[in-house]
DNA sequence: CGGTTGCTTGAGATCCATCAATAGGAGTGG
DNA sequence: CCACTCCTATTGATGGATCTCAAGCAACCG
């Protein structure tokens, strides 16, 4: 079974049986997508907060002149929305990178459950924290970091948040993101993309072939990158 | 009186005179700040939630190359962090652009104040949602769009925002920003800002002049700037 | 006044995008 | 199994956008 969402909670606050078994009950209501759809598209009324079971999906948006922006990921366990509120439309669109399951969850619910679950309200709660520390981050990437920091720092982000949910295995991951997905993602060309990596590789960093990224030497990529981990706990508690 | 915190919240929940009374309760706790100064540096544990009563603000990181990323603006009745939970350690600092005056709030007394008034809960989770929406179009900016876009772009996000508070007067408004500021958060260099910007006032688009902005066609700004005010409205009631 | 800060301009270097073509690999149908 | 197609990855060449360095200028301030 497919237990993400609960595991990647389970960092968030400390979880008793009976808080991992309502989480359990809300992803009841499952959809199932394939790569390269939209699950929400821009302006729709959206009426579930949808939650991340398996697949990696995004959020982005198409601007007027064709270009897009993948603004984040969603990995296996990942809530698209905050759970108080849905707006009234659709801001940006939520696609799908790799075949998706998807639970939709009805807003009432989760508040009642997060009322009634201290422990879980706390979860959701370092949950929205840490995306938005995430997307802090990608702010400081797009605005300050080369190409290929972009890419080394984005691959020590995955080595951490996939190591959260047991998706790290060895010397890295599987990372099924095109290319072209990274350009969108990273605010690049795709050709930079390619020659960004193919930099990192010469560099005995990382290498990424077929869908997995493997990791090379850990510390200089962090190096190199400028990454530091500070902004993935500082919600955590001790 | 400096009320531009309750004139902002109005717009995210309809609150009633006593809602507005304990929302400006809240402020009694003041501090002043120089410009160009840290209110909260990277590592510090905070106490209390910070709220920009005058002045203008930001959240930035500096990277160990020196260069530094201003994440976000902090404009008069702007709230720095969400209301729930404080952080371990800050992953970022906040520091002042002009002179700033903040209110410290107690996480603890806004908890309370918001479980007891319905309106002023909602009021708070709006303002939350608005500003992870800003931050994801600010992730598009600096991923997609090129520099006098992101600057054209800036310009109608605040006119929009600085109206929500009263500080629009006719045809712009006051803009304290030094063009190393501007760089800072667009992620460009300042001469490259300078260049821009006199891109914009030979379209007649906007001009820039001491302290102010004169914006002198919205819709030609707007249009070239790829600017679609939608990501600050899907939150908001109709 | 002299010092500081912010703005402006020029020149040259660098990074990255774009365009265009080729190559590889997976899936499909005959 | 082969021919075909589609998608992704790769490479080269060129131009444009932006950065860096350096210098001059303007406004403000004690």
């Amino acid at each position: 079974m497919s237990d993400f969402f609960v595991q990647k909670l389970r960092h968030g606050a400390s979880l008793s049986e009976d808080d991992e078994r309502a989480l359990r009950a809300l992803c009841m209501n499952v959809d199932k997508f394939d790569p390269q759809n939209d699950v929400t598209m821009e302006g729709d009324k959206p009426k579930s907060i949808k939650l991340v079971l398996e697949g990696w999906a995004c959020r982005y948006k198409l601007l007027e002149n064709g270009k897009r922006q993948i603004i984040s990921l969603f990995l296996p366990g990942d809530m698209c929305e905050p759970y108080m509120t849905l707006p009234q439309f659709m801001d940006h669109s939520l696609g799908t990178l790799t075949p998706v399951t998807v639970a939709r969850v009805s807003p009432e619910v989760i508040k009642a459950v997060a009322r009634e679950r201290p422990q879980i309200e706390k979860a959701l709660w370092w949950d929205l924290l840490l995306a938005m520390a995430m997307g802090r981050e990608s702010i400081v990437t797009l605005g300050r970091r080369s190409a290929s920091e972009r890419l080394g720092h984005l691959f020590c982000e995955l080595h951490v948040r996939l190591d959260k949910v047991g998706l790290v295995d060895g010397l890295g991951y599987e990372m099924p993101l095109t290319q072209s997905n990274l350009g969108d993602l990273l605010g690049m060309s795709t050709v930079h993309v390619n020659r960004s990596l193919q930099e990192l590789r010469a560099a005995g960093l990382v290498t990424m072939h077929g869908r997995r990224v493997t990791i090379l030497n850990l510390e200089g990529l962090r190096s190199t990158s400028l990454f530091d981990p500070t902004y993935l706990q500082s919600y955590t508690q001790a």
